[in-house]
DNA sequence: ATCCAGGAGCTTT
DNA sequence: AAAGCTCATGGA
């Protein structure tokens, strides 16, 4: 991999395992918006056009000041090789990581996963990718031609009803009071030096944070590639593919472990994107 | 119209 | 402990 910049723009060539689309279009990030052939969006506190050319990724409005923040955003440090041949006895696995060559776990700010996620409670994606965008226009800075996520500070000074003006419906409340322990000093960032389960039980502390919201936050924002987010779509794969028939959070997270072990949320990231895109090879839908 | 969506929280067995 | 009910909203 060979990082260099001209023009305000990083460019990295020489990535393998690695598609734009497939990370930004897989319900793991809800703010980029396809443009051109590349998309378009405000992460990490800069307005950024990205694009990619083969192995080459070009992020248009990132610097080398700021260079270093996005090869870790994109995952671009681990070597998804190695995980790929560690999971090739696995047949299903196997057509997800096929289906998906390019597929990776972004590395996203905690706060705008947390409430994120929140929202994503009962929801779709379509509706999820809606709501957080009007909730960046209103509240977020405005950076270039787009909107930051807001700040903890920020969403915790709203009423419940300026987040059901967004469209966040019964989730408001959840997201006003989570916002504001936050900016209260819940040490979001605090959480990834903890044990995994330690950090996920601190997690569900928090109004409208269950196991699989706090799975998100940990995989997606955390660092902790062991957490496995598992929502209806996941329990599909696990009972029809995997012939799993637990009940129970500790069941599944024990089952989970046994069969995925450290980078099970990578895993899941392949089943889950394999899944919703191949629904005619489950009977319960 | 009814069902569903990257669930969580509260109430009832 | 485990199963059941409800929650706001928009698209299919």
């Amino acid at each position: 991999m060979d990082i260099s910049y001209e023009n305000n723009s990083m460019i990295i060539r020489g990535i393998a395992h690695f598609s734009l689309s497939e990370c930004l279009a897989c319900g793991q990030a809800f703010r980029w918006r396809q443009e051109g052939g590349g998309f378009f969006g405000v992460a990490l506190g800069c307005a950024v056009y990205a694009e990619q050319q083969g192995d080459t990724l070009t992020l248009r409005g990132v610097d080398e000041r700021a260079g270093a923040v996005f090869i870790r955003y994109f995952d671009l440090e681990r070597d998804y090789g190695a995980i790929k041949e560690a999971y090739a006895h696995d047949p299903f696995l196997c057509a997800g990581m096929a289906f998906a060559q390019g597929l990776r776990v972004l590395n996203q700010p905690p706060f705008e996963t947390l409430i994120s996620f929140i929202i994503s409670a009962n929801n779709n994606v379509g509706r999820i990718s809606r709501i957080i965008g009007t909730l960046c226009e209103r509240y977020g800075e405005r950076i270039g031609d787009g909107y930051d996520f807001p700040e903890a500070e920020a969403l915790a000074s709203l009423q419940e009803c300026d987040l059901v003006a967004c469209g966040a419906g019964y989730r408001a409340g959840y997201i006003v009071d989570t916002a504001s322990m936050v900016a209260d000093g819940f040490d979001l960032l605090g959480l990834a030096g903890m044990p995994y389960l330690k950090a996920r039980y601190t997690l569900t502390m928090l109004p409208g944070v269950g196991p699989k919201v706090a799975d998100c936050v940990a995989l997606y924002s955390l660092g902790f590639t062991e957490a496995f987010p598992a929502d209806v779509w996941m329990k599909r794969v696990l009972c029809e593919a995997y012939g799993y028939t637990g009940k129970n959070d500790n069941q599944l997270r024990a089952f989970v472990d046994g069969r995925f072990g450290a980078h099970a949320g990578l895993a899941q990231q392949y089943l889950f994107h394999y899944a919703r895109n191949n629904k005619h090879i489950f009977t319960n839908r």
